[in-house]
DNA sequence: CAGCATACTGAACGCCGTTCATTTTGACAA
DNA sequence: TTGTCAAAATGAACGGCGTTCAGTATGCTG
């Protein structure tokens, strides 16, 4: 009688199948060069089977990008419960955030930089999918950032403006490098800490 | 025997009128919403006649946006010649970078967030054309940061550092604020503004 | 074994960028 | 005027894409 378990076992198993090859061409080449007909190609599926899994190709990519999201939340977690002053647990946050961008430069982009035309018809549990996952981790940025006030290692007038300010700023770093436009950057790991001490910096 | 005059007159003119066709169509909805076959339609030529003027896509959208970042520089440039003092000529130019992207956010987009690949086989003299402009725009800001330095209103140990430093920050805000991704942002202006003093306030 | 829901498929639609053999155009010399 | 010839423009085709849907296969249940 476990047949609809078994059942159940497979279409999961398939599915995981249609993400595994799904991420293996966005990790080629971004979102561009994923392909529903390659990805059926590698599955030994026909194009249109991948449709009874994921409601269309945006979908698909952005359960990828969920997943991936994740890890970087699970990161920040980490790097919370290291039991650090509240200012430098800001400052390692901010740099694994820019190592986690680099990292993962198709996810990065996609989210980040992909024209909101493109999601449009995502259902809205979807798109809370990964925006939400961005959302719970900006939270992390905000209460980071009020704690830092708090104990005065820090000084600003408004936390959520200085909070946003400090996502854009660490976003800036992380798409700029992100994206290799040929510019002749300076060494990187010392232009990411240069980055983050000027923005701490600033935080007054 | 001005024929040759009037030829050459009359390929310049559907040129620019390609470039017309193309522009709108970028305006609308960024890159992937220009289709040669959508220019070919509007200006009433088979899409094969565009090929006899731009060698592909990407060169005839690369072209486009030379021309609006030859805005930006002249732009800068006049900045400059406002005679401010360094500090605020440095100011006043970060500022406008960012409010010249939100005005063209296709451009921008296209220019510091395409994948690398897209460009790939792009000739070196048309690689150049956008690149180009953005290190003579880039080395304004190395400028602008040295003269600052050298009047003492700021303090760095690398002119070189901090230059990129800064423009990784106002790319954030600028490909931050760009791309709606549906983050409730506090109000624009404010924001763009604390962003820049809090960077200012980093270059010490 | 029949019925039936579930899973899957193949063909098609309408897009796309790009190429190239072919045709059209129009200025010039005879 | 007519014939020639380069330049300009074209239409059809190639191979790709995301997506839809009528129809087929599969395999469990009664």
């Amino acid at each position: 009688m476990g047949t609809a378990e078994r059942r159940a076992r497979e279409k999961d198993e398939l599915r995981r199948r249609i993400l595994e090859a799904a991420t293996a061409l966005f990790l080629e080449q971004g979102y561009e060069s994923v392909s529903m007909r390659k990805i059926a190609d590698r599955i030994e599926y026909a194009p249109s089977t991948i449709y009874l899994y994921f409601k269309d190709k945006v979908e698909l990519v952005s359960s990828i990008c969920f997943e991936t999201f994740s890890e970087l939340d699970r990161r920040l977690e980490a790097i919370r419960n290291l039991g650090l002053t509240p200012i430098e647990t800001l400052r390692r946050s901010l740099i694994d955030y820019i190592h986690f961008g680099l990292e993962h430069p198709s996810h990065y982009m996609f989210v980040f930089c992909t024209p909101p035309a493109v999601f449009k018809d995502m259902g809205q549990d979807q798109r809370c999918d990964v925006n939400g996952m961005a959302m719970t981790s900006f939270n992390r940025l905000r209460v980071g950032i009020k704690a830092c006030m708090e104990d005065g290692s820090i000084r600003v007038d408004d936390v959520e403006t200085a909070a946003q300010s400090a996502w854009l700023f660490v976003h800036g770093v992380t798409t700029g490098l992100v994206v290799d436009c040929g510019f002749p950057f300076v060494e990187r790991t010392m232009l990411i800490e240069s980055s983050i001490d000027r923005l701490i910096r600033g935080l007054n």
